[in-house]
DNA sequence: CCAAGAAGTGAACCACTATTCATACCTTGA
DNA sequence: TCAAGGTATGAATAGTGGTTCACTTCTTGG
């Protein structure tokens, strides 16, 4: 054999997966899951639609590993909130802060991610996007029921609560363009944790 | 013209219709979404593929009106539940628990009815779904500030996030069979609510 | 019984897209 | 430069499933 891949032709290649890949956000964010087609995608990276398949098995691994790159982002600036300082309450509502503000920033593609008609295989990343949210909170309230601020209770399942919650009150906003009741949210949020500057009686 | 549609041809298209609305719920509840194609539906219900359009002007519209009939059912049974007597926390409670024991029961409808991928015309009846839920809670919340039991709050909001946590909850059960936390449900309801009895701090 | 007209049929049609593959074009090392 | 083998292409393919429509069967009132 004469031929080997090089290094350059391996930095086009995965400029070429990269460029895919943004296609696919960029469609994602703008048309939703809907205008995320094969054809679509490779003309908006500039490649033939084959290409797309060179580097991705099928188009559902192409969308989960979309899902995976977004998710992560999400996850990190989510995690990031979840370690500023103050209460454990505090901090759960500043995950829920920020996941919201960052939601509202882009709703087409929040709405993607949370909501939108996908695939079986792609729903399986969403799955997985939600229990990473829940597994931020739940370690928060984890800590603030070991230091005594938070009641005793299933974290997990507070978590997926409040995961859900804060998903179910943003869907409104998400897609009708205002920003509804979301300003209630940490009140809700501090009161689900039963923290005490929840005002409750 | 000679021929007029008489009672008995009337009763006879109603019976039909009805056969192809019990079909397509059979297959929802027992292969989900995707196992409601038109075909299947209309063999199921014993009529041609043709029939069904007799009767609904497009699949999207054949799904929806079975959601609307078996969220009515669903809605209804959980304002049953919400007229039971007690306190505006233990109503929402009952609300919960009827929810999650009727999903349990059936839980492929149920998951289909909550979160599985539909078209976008059935979405909208997804919402109105959740959106019915929402506000026979709100109703219950509204009740329970005004006489003193719940804290002030906006009720639409803890209604929708409690809808949105119970559903989030109940998803991973429906689709792996396990009951799993479900049972702490209504103490982070009454915890959410802000009801005295919750074991707050 | 009959003509008019409606209801019922289901195979064929069609739109939509993910996927393929024969072909053309590049890259490499000798 | 050249042969070998890889990469890129995009028109054609194929599977899916909703929808149609020419045709058959049935119903009605005279």
């Amino acid at each position: 054999m004469v031929y080997r891949r090089t290094p350059k032709v391996q930095a086009r290649m995965d400029s070429q997966r990269a460029a895919i890949l943004d296609a696919a956000v960029e469609l994602l964010a703008t048309r939703g899951y809907a205008g995320c087609s094969v054809v679509a995608v490779a003309q908006d990276a500039g490649v033939a639609t084959g290409s797309v398949y060179r580097h991705f098995p099928s188009k559902a691994e192409l969308v989960a590993e979309l899902f995976r790159q977004l998710v992560t982002r999400e996850v990190e600036a989510v995690e990031r909130a979840a370690q500023q300082p103050g209460s454990a309450g505090e901090r759960v509502v500043a995950v829920v802060d920020t996941f919201a503000a960052r939601a509202l920033k882009a709703p087409t593609l929040a709405y993607a991610l949370l909501a939108e008609p996908v695939d079986t295989p792609v729903e399986a990343e969403r799955i997985v996007f939600r229990r990473a949210f829940r597994d931020v909170i739940a370690a928060r309230i984890t800590e603030g029921v070991r230091d005594g601020t938070l009641p005793p209770q299933q974290a997990p399942l507070t978590a997926a609560a409040i995961v859900g919650a804060v998903a179910e009150v943003m869907i409104g906003p998400l897609t009708s363009g205002s920003e509804g009741a979301v300003g209630e949210l940490p009140t809700f949020t501090l009161r689900a944790l039963g923290a005490p500057d929840a005002g409750n009686p």
